[in-house]
RNA sequence: GCCGGGAUGGCGGAACUGGUAGACGCAAGGGACUUAAAAUCCCUCGAAAGCAAUUUCGUGCGGGUUCGACUCCCGCUCCCGGUACCA
């Protein structure tokens, strides 16, 4: 042993050499030649918004992408494997107001002082691809994009309600709208109309729908998540006329075969009809203003009690002619559907209640085709048969949709409809760091697009917000433009975009970060696309998953690339990551209960800090922080370093033949078993459990002869070897020490060998009803009469067969034999 | 309310396709080394009974299927996410 080897492991030492030496042989970058034949791995973990401070929860998420990635890389993919920033967003205007400084300096700061403590980390990234969203070299792209969704009209203006804070000017989101009050400066929120801009989700909702079909590699959980916000129901529209009047009532019902029940009509309190009752009723106006108030988002909205009020008109039945009573109803939505629906109080359950609140008619059109059903009890919601329903007596509820719906076609009453829950997507936003959005208001020519040799519009970075209105809006050589049509003096819009924007394509951006003759470089989508991994926090299973596979699509249909090529779906495969909890509860600057990731660096070096969020918990699980913890993970480094210096050493007597082939033979164990746990959904923590086992038994080994030298050599390479996608530094001057050719993170996975998992002798677990009561010795291809016989010749097991008459016996293959007895 | 997911020692968590429940780690207790402490190493560690060999019970609760159930089926309880009183 040199001086150099029986020192002790000091991280500090040896990380910084590691990344350097790794950043010079170029390990991380992927390569785009043609004639690199390797199979492509594309593992993308959510890009982090520079906040300044890496915290847990980005240790957690990047470390479980680094060990996919470097895994991969030693299964011979070429992998990419990049990093950039979502760089736009109001933090930095919050930063810049408190700080008296743009948001673009306090940005880029925040951006290099996170790179660095990234590269602390020994993340494996392809910096040459970094990107910072707020570069107009990316959002550049972003510009031309919507410019072409507008010519297809697929991105277009409208008034929209927003909420509006008169203080801070300006519109907020609906997470700043905190119990109705401006997060900032606590004023109520004002519902507002403003014109916004919107792209058409809508129009995709379906295959956004069907695609989630495909996503076979997500989480259940996100894909039902998705399906619901899409939330896709079939019925039917169906118009009532209004009594003594030339309006009608429409409406949208998923039970059309209920049509015959109507016995009155629910509106919102929003709706055109009952503001136009509560005119010349101050009682129902009163009652249109509460329920205006009771609309704001509460915790007791679920309990709230149903109300109405009748409308004083009446409503003409579609097929019987008969007048059913109009009320407004504080449980119908404005925002969905029409706005009105028809109660059949006999088969919906809320349409019940309130019908015996007020007591309104019930009639039943609908029977059970099994049981009796008391209508007087309960509503009876399921599909049955029609009863006391004209002519559509006696259809089944399934055909009598269909059969109703038809009708109501014929006689221009009402048609076919698809519902969805999903709204077109709101993409303006009235704040400065941001996107601009590519677009000039003239006088004469109206809304035109800014074309394409204009772009990018570049967002001028030295502006200071002041917390009032978009410093934007303010910057006259911003503003004042020529019309790219007429060619007079005109203004440029000042709304920029969500920047769930720039998230929604940078994935595949990456592919070709520094493309600059297209958004996208199609042959390089093709060679990558789409992320084969990708990992990240559950609280984006919703809107930027969404957008981002809506977004992939629209980049499909404007011909970015090839529809038969590349998949229709951005990511194959999704990993959602638990949070990190100190004391049960979410780390949070807050809440005060943060560990900052620097500090545990400094203390036990990234390697620990790594290994530890990857044993303590399973990636989706979350993860409770413990010190006691990271201690044990830094005694287990500590061990393998030690145990490295009874390589090639020799001990008097133990080991003997049959030891070492015991030893060869769990070695291969567990590189079999720390495969399958990469395997099956990168179950690091199993991975890592069964390295810590067979680490336990290398040290348990003494080798006496060659042999044995070697075995145990096989066996601490192959236990670094495995180890280096999870603690690549600690991996790789381990590496160094055995004296492997290649740095250990580059080194191929070792192979099962099979052969060496064979034995001669097997114990056989033996029960008696299914009850453990011995072990037998056996070859491992025991036939069951023989393991039988040795069964009862053991002495422990044949007390228990004593006065009993044999049943059956099952023989498991190299795993068990069952007994069934009954008293003779 | 509805839709998901979950419940295994003091704790985090293992358990291939139904086949030895509790791997691995943490904590705890005991011991070795040390003047002492730290570090390290060794032993014990689901519950109950027993000097012991051993036995019984045990994967949220109640049933069922099976030679055999943490695993499958039916019915509950509780917890955690998501959400839309959605016609």
């Amino acid at each position: 042993m040199s001086e150099q080897q029986q020192q002790a492991y000091n991280p500090q030492a040896i990380e910084e050499k590691w990344q350097e030496r790794w950043q010079a042989a170029g390990i991380d970058v992927a390569s785009d030649a043609e004639d690199d034949t390797r199979e492509t791995y594309y593992c993308l973990e959510m890009f982090p918004y520079p906040s300044g401070n890496l915290h847990m929860g980005h240790v957690r998420n990047y470390c479980l992408g680094d060990a996919v990635a470097r895994y991969k890389r030693m299964h011979g993919f070429n992998v990419l494997h990049p990093i950039g920033w979502d760089a736009f967003g109001l933090p930095a205007e919050n930063a810049a107001i408190k700080h008296g400084r743009p948001p673009a300096e306090w940005t880029y700061g925040n951006i290099a002082q996170m790179r660095e403590q990234l590269k602390r980390l020994g993340l494996s990234y392809d910096w040459s691809r970094e990107i910072a969203t707020c570069k107009p070299e990316y959002y550049r792209w972003e510009q031309w994009m919507f410019t072409k969704l507008m010519e297809k009209g697929l991105a277009y203006r409208k008034e929209a309600e927003v909420n509006w804070c008169d203080p801070c000017h300006t519109v907020l989101a609906n997470e700043q709208v905190v119990d109705g009050v401006c997060w900032r400066c606590d004023t109520p929120v004002k519902k507002k109309n403003l014109a916004q801009w919107f792209i058409r989700i809508t129009d995709y909702a379906e295959e956004l729908l069907n695609d989630l079909d495909k996503l076979s590699e997500w989480p259940e959980k996100v894909v039902g998540m998705q399906r619901n916000w899409i939330g896709k129901s079939a019925g039917a529209e169906v118009s009532f006329k209004v009594q003594d009047s030339d309006e009608t009532l429409d409406i949208f019902t998923t039970r059309p075969d209920t049509l015959m029940g109507v016995t009155y009509m629910a509106v919102a309190a929003g709706h055109p009809l009952a503001k136009q009752a509560a005119e010349n009723n101050p009682e129902l106006a009163e009652f249109l203003e509460a329920c205006a108030v009771m609309s704001t988002k509460e915790a007791d909205v679920a309990t709230m009690e149903k109300k109405g009020m009748a409308l004083g008109i009446n409503a003409i039945h579609p097929v019987s002619g008969e007048l059913v009573p109009v009320w407004v109803a504080n449980f119908v939505l404005m925002s969905y559907g029409t706005g009105a629906v028809m109660s059949v109080p006999a088969h919906d359950e809320r349409d019940y209640d309130f019908a015996k609140k007020y007591g309104l008619n019930i009639k039943q059109v609908i029977k059970s085709e099994s049981a009796d059903w008391d209508i007087s009890d309960a509503a009876f919601t399921e599909a049955g048969i029609l009863v006391d329903s004209d002519a559509f007596d006696g259809l089944a509820s399934v055909k009598a949709k269909k059969v109703i719906t038809a009708w109501l076609a014929e006689h221009d009453k009402g048609e076919e409809r698809i519902q969805y829950r999903l709204r077109d997507w709101l993409v303006s936003r009235q704040r400065y760091w941001g996107t601009p959005i590519p677009v000039i208001h003239c006088q004469d020519c109206g809304i035109v697009a800014v074309p394409e040799e204009q772009l990018p519009v570049v967002l001028p970075e030295h502006l200071q917000p002041t917390g009032g209105v978009s410093p934007l809006a303010e910057c006259q050589e911003f503003v004042n433009v020529d019309c790219p049509t007429c060619g007079k003096a005109a203004k440029r819009e000042t709304d920029t975009f969500d920047t769930f924007m720039e998230s929604s394509w940078y994935m595949n951006r990456f592919t070709s970060a520094r493309c600059e003759t297209d958004m996208v470089d199609a042959k390089a989508m093709q060679k990558w696309a789409p992320v084969d991994q990708y990992i990240g926090g559950v609280e984006h299973a919703v809107l930027h998953l969404l957008y981002a596979r809506f977004y992939h699509k629209l980049m499909r249909d404007v011909g970015l690339f090839d529809a038969e090529q590349v998949s229709s779906e951005p990511f194959k495969s999704l990993l959602t990551q638990g949070m990190v909890l100190l004391d049960g509860t979410k780390m949070s600057k807050s809440k005060g209960n943060t560990v900052d990731p620097k500090d545990i660096i400094e203390k036990y070096g990234a390697d620990t800090a790594r290994l530890f969020t990857l044993f303590a918990a399973p990636p989706e699980r979350d993860l409770e922080w413990h010190d006691s913890g990271v201690e044990g993970a830094s005694r287990f480094l500590n061990r393998v370093w030690v145990l490295l210096e009874k390589v090639g050493q020799t001990y008097q007597g133990s080991a003997d033949a049959k030891a070492t082939k015991a030893l060869r033979r769990v070695i291969h164990a567990h590189i079999q078993k720390v495969t399958h746990a990469f395997e099956q959904g990168f179950a690091f923590n199993v991975a890592i459990a069964s390295m810590m086992e067979l680490s336990n038994a290398l040290g348990a080994f003494e080798a006496c002869d060659a042999q044995g030298v070697a075995v145990f050599d096989e066996g601490v390479n192959a236990l670094i070897t495995m180890l280096s996608p999870l603690v690549p530094h600690f991996a790789s001057e381990c590496g160094e020490r055995l004296g492997f050719e290649t740095v250990a993170v580059m080194s191929a996975w070792p192979k099962v060998d099979t052969s060496a998992l064979v034995q001669d002798e097997i114990s056989l677990v033996v029960q008696i009803q299914g009850k453990k009561r011995g072990e037998i010795l056996v070859s491992p291809d025991v036939s069951q009469d023989d393991a039988f016989a040795a069964a009862q010749a053991d002495e422990s097991i044949a007390k228990w067969l004593e006065g009993m008459a044999i049943v059956k016996v099952i023989l498991v293959k190299g795993r068990l034999l069952n007994i069934v007895v009954r008293p003779a």
